[in-house]
DNA sequence: CGTTCTCTTGAGATCCCTCAACACCTGTGG
DNA sequence: CCACAGGTGTTGAGGGATCTCAAGAGAACG
């Protein structure tokens, strides 16, 4: 993200600029502070349901949320994980367009969605920053889009670890040390995959060596170029 | 479309407004006009493609566009088919993440990317618009991601049919006489499917007299009930 | 130390893909 | 007018990746 920010053109403000997320906190507007409030949600509680009337828009600050949508028979697809930093909820026309649901105890900074509306108008920089929150938020479907309709099985979970790692080695941390806060099922209506699948390509990473288990959620990569390798498709 | 635009709060201006797109074309800004220009594109060629430095946006005036994502090997998904009306190409942070191919031939109002930056300071209800936008492909992509990952060929044929005729019941036409502008490879590359398994649910949908092809590309739908059956998954 | 949830592994079934042939359409040129 | 070529669509046969069903092993928790 980072690497992508100091590439904008003129003075590119981020969302945290608003809603003291970042370190370089300014909470430009006196009241900004009074109207947003602070939240804890505990594993396994929703933010919200897909097709409720959107009040709130969530800036996440700590723990994993997954959003999906539902098929009528129960079919799910999780349509993205976010992490801390990222904006959840902005679904407008007005009504939700997925269900968001803590996977571990989560912190939120929770936005009335009217304030959006009136940041926006008196805020020069602030609509800028809320779509290229949104703009992301689409590169991500887009990208995730071509893993559900092209890719394999090896080639979905490769990439998902390897999404994983450099999301980790982006935040300062390990990337070869990865925790999943998610359970197998999720990782399967993520990929659009079913849990044996999941858990078959699991062990054939394992037993390729190139990665190692120490736990289901404790992933250890090995060989961390043969996992890209995979991921891309160069797979005899 | 209307539908949604009527139920949302305040006064909610739409992106036409500014680029003369509707019928009540009203220009706000006396310069707008001039520097956007109008364009035409013949069938197969492109707009922009993935990775080139984003410099214009488009307003599809007329004919469709296909916007897609490659793998290295040259599998490709199609992330979606634009319609007059629809604004393609806004792909902050800066670079296209897509390519965008004209289907047949095409009008477009190309708008400098700048004038999108300025507009958004100026003009007060213009980011409202512009994430409005922003939010409906949002929810377009994701609703196209439960479909790769968790429908049947046939549910997705048949909820690709229904898409259109409900597309083409909201611009007042007759739903059930559907023109496809697109081959069956772009329609496989868009459902996750190959050409084969497009052709053959086609014929599944002929021989259950669901529809009539006059042409490959001509679709009469003949039991617009039973279509949205199986689109639904309601099918033994 | 059961109970429950989750994960793994196996065997068989199935949906969709791959490969291949052929039919159709259109335009071109003999 | 026909032959031919190239692009596109359809259909068939067979194979394979993934799903389904089923059993058992691990882990978490009271």
């Amino acid at each position: 993200m980072p690497a992508i920010a100091h590439e904008l053109p003129h003075h590119a403000p981020d969302i945290t600029d608003w809603f003291g997320g970042g370190p370089d906190e300014r909470l430009r507007l006196g009241n900004t502070n009074s109207i947003t409030t602070e939240r804890t949600v505990d594993a396994h509680e929703h933010l919200y349901l897909e097709g409720q009337r959107q009040t709130h828009v969530y800036l996440l600050l700590e723990g994993v949320v997954g959003r999906y949508k539902l098929l009528p028979d129960g079919r799910r697809q999780i349509v993205s994980f976010s992490y801390p930093g990222d904006m959840i909820g902005l679904d407008c026309p007005e009504r939700h367009v997925d269900s968001a649901e803590a996977l571990d105890r989560v912190r939120v900074r929770t936005i009335p969605f009217n304030a959006i509306d009136r940041l926006m108008t008196t805020e020069p920089g602030f609509g800028q920053a809320l779509l290229r929150v949104a703009a992301a938020e689409l590169a991500d479907s887009r990208e995730q889009m071509i893993t559900l309709g092209r890719k394999s099985a090896s080639e979905k979970l490769a990439g998902f670890l390897v999404r994983i790692a450099n999301r980790n080695a982006s935040i300062g941390e390990d990337p070869d040390t990865i925790t999943l806060p998610m359970k197998r099922s999720e990782i399967a209506d993520f990929l659009g995959l079913t849990i044996e699948t999941v858990s078959r390509q699991f062990t054939r990473l394992r037993t390729a060596r190139i990665i190692h288990l120490s736990s289901s959620t404790h992933v250890q990569v090995l060989d961390a170029d043969r996992l890209q390798a995979i991921a891309d498709g160069d797979d005899a």
